[in-house]
DNA sequence: ACTCTTGTTGTCTCT
DNA sequence: GAGAGACAACAAGAG
């Protein structure tokens, strides 16, 4: 009997580390790799045109690896759900192969795909590869309930002991299409299947982030920030400059594990060996380099097992908190225009390269919503999720409720200045200068508070407060006092109600949501 | 049931 | 410039 194998690419986008694809080439006669490009996740004024640039060059990369190989990737188009049943018949599949995905909508569209594949008689192989752990592995292995602490999560990978191994690197030379399948591709030139440009979305031609999607840039950058084990085991993330931006303070590998272009197992396996290599101490989860893997993970588990986790109603972890909507707000943090020039430069960062350092993460987080503005933490969520290139679902709702202080963190009281904190890291303003250009010439002593400057030196600066750059939206001392009390008021209430949450509608049916819901 | 400790990453003032 | 305490005071998890 002959084994038709596709291998559906959706994360996971490597050759290295990858089961899903070991056992699609496994004895197969031919081997089908795709991608689909689901209008879901192509919305330009949702998803902004520097993750769509990442994810482009990360399927060249790998079709520049299948190809290396005598295959190839064929690019596709539509909903999965539709497209695929018609693969299994046209091109005469026996086996589909995809890395398992934990996010709700990868459920929901997976369990679909499943469905027809069995109808189909097509065989289903779908491993865990995107986490170090099998989520629902740890899940059981806590009660049914996740872990709220970073120390009871660390507590517990420690119990359930080292994650599995990567996996053997496929062989020099995998399986050819199916021959439906090629002639599929090699209709209109290849035209139809070949990774298309951003225009041909309906993108800009070109993005603006510095970063480039791909496995091999994923594993050069690895090798690149691994190569200094002093600095690997010295590594403290709080300890780490918000503000430098010429070599950032961590090692931005982030968007690469969204994408499954480095496996997280890979990189965790080569932090292990490197902590075994060098005599004397590294540093320790949480701050560790190890300790981010971690991170990853904890969110990543909370967002399969929380009902509703990147929403605040009908999520049981979630304090609710009267936000204010309040688009005009909103679109001055979005834009860079609160008048706060450390916050606006991070802003500024985040739509130029789709990244910025996890402090400055936190400082425009805390701003928009309990520090300052009293923004829901939902619409930060969004707009990081539009313009971040790692942005990912779970680690995305997971830090801004943790910054709210809606779930996870809830010394409100800690809140950040606009003004001070950036201040602690570069004095002279070289970051602000450097995104927001309209304050380079403001002498240091005002960079951070322009508006306290003499009119003179404004002008001497070419930036005069109110007409090249704008008022500061709100006075944070007073702003900050204001959101205080109302968030001691919606803690007061939450106790009140005999809880954190609203109870959860029942919007998912599987067994983790239910065993998550039962207090 | 209860207390106590601790929590990746605050700020300001005073010495 | 480093360190300590005030600020006003949360909640999970350990014991």
């Amino acid at each position: 009997m002959s084994k038709t194998s596709i291998i559906w690419f959706r994360k996971g986008l490597r050759l290295h580390d990858n089961p899903a694809l070991l056992e699609a080439a496994r004895g197969a006669d031919h081997l089908c790799p795709i991608f689909i490009l689901d209008p879901w996740f192509l919305k330009p004024d949702k998803i902004g045109v520097n993750r769509i640039q990442f994810l482009l060059e990360s399927l060249a990369d790998l079709d520049a690896s299948f190809r290396a190989r005598g295959s190839r990737l064929l690019v596709l188009r539509g909903q999965p759900q539709e497209v695929l049943p018609r693969l299994f018949k046209d091109w005469g599949a026996t086996h589909l192969c995809f890395e398992s995905d934990t996010e709700p909508y990868a459920k929901t569209r997976d369990a679909a795909v499943r469905q027809a594949a069995e109808e189909a008689g097509v065989e289903v192989h779908s491993p865990v590869s995107h986490t170090l752990y099998d989520p629902e592995l740890l899940l059981s292995r806590s009660g049914g309930k996740p872990p709220l602490t970073m120390q009871s999560f660390t507590k517990l990978v420690t119990a359930v002991g080292p994650p599995p191994e990567p996996a053997a690197d496929p062989p020099g030379k995998l399986p050819p299409l199916a021959p439906k399948a090629a002639k599929e591709a090699a209709r209109d030139g290849g035209a139809a299947v070949a990774v298309p440009l951003l225009a041909d979305l309906g993108y800009p031609p070109a993005g603006t982030t510095p970063f480039k999607g791909g496995e091999t840039a994923a594993l050069a950058r690895m090798a690149d920030y691994l190569s200094d084990k002093a600095w690997v085991c010295a590594f403290e993330k709080p300890k780490g400059n918000p503000a430098a931006f010429v070599r950032p303070a961590t090692t931005v590998l982030s968007p690469y594990l969204k994408f499954g272009c480095l496996s997280p197992r890979l990189f965790h396996a080569k932090l292990l060996q490197i902590y075994a290599e060098v005599s004397g101490k590294h540093t320790q989860p949480p701050v560790s380099l190890r300790g981010q893997l971690l991170w990853r993970e904890f969110f990543t588990l909370c967002g399969y097992a929380v009902p509703n986790f990147n929403r605040m109603e009908g999520n049981p972890l979630c304090k609710q908190i009267p936000w204010v909507d309040d688009p005009e707000r909103l679109r001055a943090w979005e834009e860079s225009q609160t008048g706060y020039p450390w916050i606006d430069a991070i802003m500024a960062q985040l739509r130029q390269q789709g990244w910025m350092h996890h402090l400055a993460r936190h400082s425009v987080a805390c701003f928009l919503t309990r520090g300052d503005l009293w923004c829901s933490w939902e619409a930060g969520q969004a707009v990081f999720d539009k313009y971040l290139v790692d942005g990912d679902w779970s680690v995305n709702a997971a830090n801004w409720q943790w910054l709210s202080a809606s779930a996870f963190f809830s010394q409100y009281f800690r809140v950040y200045s606009p003004i001070t904190f950036g201040k602690q890291y570069d004095k002279n303003g070289d970051y602000i200068r450097h995104f927001l250009p309209v304050l380079k010439d403001m002498p240091a002593k005002y960079i951070y508070e322009p508006w306290t400057a003499p009119l003179s030196v404004q002008q001497e600066a070419g930036c005069v407060v109110g007409e090249h750059y704008p008022e500061p939206i709100v006075e944070h001392q007073a702003a900050m006092k204001e959101n205080m009390a109302r968030m001691k008021a919606a803690y007061a209430a939450a106790k009140e109600g005999g809880g954190a949450a609203t109870p959860a509608p029942p919007s998912s049916g599987s067994a983790a949501a239910k065993r998550a819901r039962k207090k």
